[in-house]
DNA sequence: GAAATACTTGACGTTCACGTAAACGTTAAT
DNA sequence: ATTAACGTTTACGTGAACGTCAAGTATTTC
């Protein structure tokens, strides 16, 4: 028997709100099973909506995530030329790849900041004296 | 003689309006001398641009970057107990390091990506022969 | 069977980060 | 002197990403 959630379940353990995750579905992000009128989520819906968060974390609308995630629903079908989805793939490793370069950088910068900070202590302290 | 911008020549090489720019400005983010009316930026101000939208390519909101450009701004006399930006430095390292994270692991999605495209296509062609 | 719990679909409100237009001042070239 | 380029403030408009009701349904518990 496969594992199931409820909205209210997900959203508990993704924390954000059950507005959000009815939202993703909106815009095309998610499309979870019904059971009646309810919305049943799998464990596949639930790693989609994990890459939506690390999307948004990393300052991606949610039209680009959809273009992200449209690429792992391609087929078959859509092979017929391969060279476009692999040329999209590129620009996405390209953006990804400057997106942890600036992280580095900031993590970089945060460095000498903290011994700025511990310079300026040690004067503090010295002037004290 | 020190090299100063004008706004439009800022917003040309950084790739964003003049409009962007003053926004920044009313959100604490820079500012700029002014000769009369007309501000004018220097190397100080033109970093601090930089580190601006490096920011926002991270996904932090213009708040969260006033925040860490503040740490930067603080002098001598914010060292009294330097215990607390120490400590937000080390909160804004823990992010930084997550984002760093959040972008490795899509780029390894990426990959797995690629795989599966390169083997559906292998497939198509096998079909088609 | 009544209350509590979990879910649904609208529909309007809100915040952020600017866009855009209006009306105007300053300097530089023709 | 006028046109062009560059700048200014003020103010309303806008798209994205939800928040926040309202009103109703379905199921489980006491």
């Amino acid at each position: 028997m496969a594992a199931t959630y409820g909205i209210a379940e997900l959203a508990r353990e993704f924390d954000v709100t059950a507005r959000a995750i009815r939202f993703y579905e909106d815009c095309g992000l998610l499309l979870p099973a019904r059971r009646g009128l309810a919305r049943v989520y799998g464990e596949s819906d639930r790693r989609r909506l994990r890459l939506v968060l690390r999307g948004k974390r990393l300052g991606f609308s949610l039209e680009e995530i959809r273009e992200m995630l449209d690429l792992h629903y391609a087929g078959p079908e859509d092979m017929d030329s391969p060279g476009y989805l692999l040329n999209r793939i590129a620009e996405h490793r390209h953006t990804l790849i400057e997106r942890r370069e600036d992280a580095q950088m900031a993590l970089d910068w945060l460095d000498h900041l903290e011994a700025r900070c511990h310079r300026l202590a040690a004067m503090g302290r010295k002037q004290r004296a």
